[in-house]
DNA sequence: TTATTTTAGTGTATGAATAACACTAAAGTG
DNA sequence: CACTTTAGTGTTATTCATACACTAAAATAA
């Protein structure tokens, strides 16, 4: 069918914008949900704090461009990542019309090598109550909704599983949850309804420590045919 | 701090993508939910139908490339619309690389005055299970997501509303949520959930026919300071 | 060596939300 | 005037959420 083609399509007649993708990456550190952001070097916004990002390439699809942006500033392969939003006001950058997909990645703090990139002066993990505002560009809103569907889809996803490493105990799993939601919640309600989520699978390895011993558990990954691996901690509070 | 400026941002060393704006356009007519397509004139995908769409000029804001879409192709202003996904797979145009923010916008059946745009041969509602598959592109997954979305979201928010004209009977309004689930409420529990939502505004209007006449009721905009605002019919299915 | 503290994990009572379905109401139609 | 059609209410059983009291098993302090 390439032979009906006519003549070469003129993309040349629009002006096009710039289309970067811009990566919101999360880890829990020190028992903290943190957020990774550079230092700008250059105008605009020189010294400020940003969300990483680059331009697209050509040869690649959204999701690749993420995975690469995610693994030059992490070296991190291999992890939850998701498409969040397109950001596109006209006057977002100074510089020209660009156009920002956002994605939210999630990786584990046991596995991340941070390096600094060449564009930036400084790579770092802030925590999330704690980020240094105002971020450059429209960034403190791309954070703010990130986080907000990151509490959103928590509810009924198992994708705190993501900040976890593969073996852990049913309290950490709750710490995280009330890291994200930002509240705290109850022991036993929380036993009773991930376990009967049937998601978990018990190990036989125990952690001990101060006070009683605890088994671990692992993210039970051959989910079982029916519904029922969707973990849903509430039903309410949604985007 | 404009004088900062160091020299121009060259934003021409990178080769740049396409990035339009498609617009999935859906109605309720004839109690039924059907979506608005076009007829593509010319390769590629010549004669196919298409979700309506075009690119985004540099002095306009996704949004705003979304409404003049929507108004070009329906003659519809002030509209829900809302964003979706953003497709950018390498190869899903064969002319150019071309990156699609995709909207979803409802629009009342008694408002639409549709016309056929210049580009395209042809534009018509279909019911939304009755598409003329394939449609071009990568317009089947668009629609499916849309679909998908419109559903999900249906069920905490007040969307369903957008596709009523301003008096309604609560029956037509729970027709509106069966056409969109795709399965049957029951009329005892959904008159009560939707009461007790606070949202609907009784009018002094009755509509006869056969049958029994119906009250006419409105969507409150007043929305009461509390949470109650947000209708949501059932817990479960989620995107 | 026993009491105390700490962390882990289970059990249960109460009230709220849901689902299924039987019932009453008010109009038109044969 | 019985019957059909559409509208709208009431009732009940069951499931689910919440709060919180309880038991369990270790380290540590006396």
């Amino acid at each position: 069918m390439q032979d009906e083609r006519p003549a070469l399509y003129d993309v040349s007649k629009y002006q096009l914008p710039a289309v970067t993708v811009d990566v919101v990456i999360f880890s829990l550190i020190n028992r903290t949900l943190h957020v990774l952001l550079v230092q700008r070097k250059r105008w605009p916004f020189q010294g400020r704090w940003a969300i990483p990002g680059g331009f697209i390439r050509l040869d690649e699809s959204l999701e690749e461009a993420a995975r690469r942006e995610l693994e030059e500033e992490t070296g991190v392969r291999d992890v939850y990542l998701e498409q969040l939003y397109t950001f596109g006001d006209v006057q977002r950058d100074p510089r020209h019309r660009v156009i920002s997909v956002a994605y939210i990645a999630l990786v584990r703090a046991d596995a991340q090598t941070i390096r600094a990139s060449d564009e930036n002066s400084d790579v770092r993990w802030f925590p999330v109550d704690h980020v240094p505002a105002p971020l450059a560009f429209d960034h403190d809103q791309i954070l703010a909704y990130a986080l907000s569907r990151l509490r959103s889809k928590l509810e009924y996803t198992t994708l705190a599983f993501q900040l976890l490493p593969e073996l852990f105990s049913i309290l950490e799993l709750k710490h995280i949850y009330e890291q994200i939601l930002g509240e705290k919640l109850d022991k036993g309600n929380f036993y009773r309804k991930i376990k009967e989520a049937g998601i978990l699978e018990e190990t036989p390895y125990m952690r001990e420590g101060r006070g009683r011993p605890t088994r671990l558990w692992r993210f039970r990954r051959d989910r079982p045919g029916d519904k029922q691996f969707v973990f849903r901690w509430r039903e309410d509070r949604r985007e």
